[in-house]
DNA sequence: ATGTCCCACCGCGTGGGA
């Protein structure tokens, strides 16, 4: 495949939202998929329909809450962790981490941490450490690597429509900033930022008070990508259209689509350098010269 | 404090989580 297409989407319950996740399958194919708060065990998900669609799957279930997927149309996955490394006493279903084509994909769910402060804040936190540390050994690998999912994180207040009634929210939380900045710096690249710097974009627009149609949202789902899948990155952006359906969960899918296998950097910078060389032609210079 | 939606546990209404 020329390019890759990679999408996170918070699901909100992989039962209720089931037509939906296929409909959107069908219209926008995506290549890989990691899907998060799955609320429902392993043996409720819906594996023979995601078949149907041309897709394998790998997932981690869980009663009621969390729960995570990755989905890879006709490719193998093959799993990496069925949980973040750090403490085997962490039961929530939050990490999935596979290889697909050599690619290894991070899907994750970070917790919200509300209310703030608390024992949820404090967990939040204490999961963002145990991120920060795995993905170190991430960020260098030679292999491309994407950590792709709900980060619940809102970076900065341009991330937000409105960050006044959102202060002591645990998205905002100069702590849970400074952890995902902390992450940033080891050498990830944030896909929607870079690709719409100085443009509002927004993932999530909850259910209260018609934020969705105020468009009152927030960037909390992101895609970041190691030192060696960043050149690669083509595009990124989020498909409002599936927050728009009736039924939607209250984000959106969110996607980059990466040059992967076909090295079209390479056929770019080769076609560059004619450009320039025709552009200082000796024959061009007398032409100019000329006039 | 509120708004809305999804889930479990019940047993069709309520409480937890987001």
């Amino acid at each position: 495949m020329p390019t890759v297409k990679l999408a996170t989407y918070n699901i909100n319950g992989i039962r209720a939202r089931q037509a939906r996740l296929l409909e959107w399958l069908e219209r926008e194919a995506p290549d890989i998929v990691c899907l998060q708060e799955l609320k429902a065990n392993d043996a409720a998900f819906p594996l023979n329909e995601i078949r149907a669609k041309g897709y394998s799957a790998r997932w981690v279930g869980q009663v009621s809450w969390n729960g995570v997927a990755v989905l890879a149309r006709g490719a193998e996955i093959k799993e990496r962790h069925r949980a973040l490394p750090g403490d085997a006493s962490d039961s929530h279903s939050r990490y999935l981490e596979v290889e697909v084509n050599g690619l290894i994909v991070a899907c994750l769910y970070l917790p919200n941490g509300n209310p703030q402060p608390g024992p949820k804040f404090d967990y939040k936190l204490a999961w963002f450490e145990r991120l920060i540390k795995h993905a170190k050994s991430l960020v260098a690998s030679k292999q491309p690597v994407i950590l792709a999912g709900d980060f619940n994180v809102v970076p900065t207040d341009f991330d937000i429509y409105d960050p006044t009634h959102w202060r002591k929210d645990a998205l905002l939380q100069p702590e849970s900033r400074e952890c995902y900045e902390r992450l940033l710096k080891q050498g990830w690249l944030d896909s929607l930022r870079h690709k719409h710097p100085g443009e509002k974009i927004f993932t999530f627009w909850d259910y209260f008070r018609n934020h969705w149609k105020r468009n009152a949202g927030l960037r909390i789902d992101h895609l970041l990508l190691n030192k060696t899948l960043a050149p690669h990155l083509h595009d990124s952006n989020v498909d409002r259209w599936v927050r728009d359906q009736e039924g939607a969960s209250d984000h959106a899918p969110t996607w980059v689509t990466l040059s992967i296998g076909d090295k079209p950097k390479r056929k770019a910078a080769k076609k560059a350098v004619k450009k320039t060389a025709a552009k200082k032609s000796p024959a061009k210079k007398a032409a100019r010269a000329k006039r």
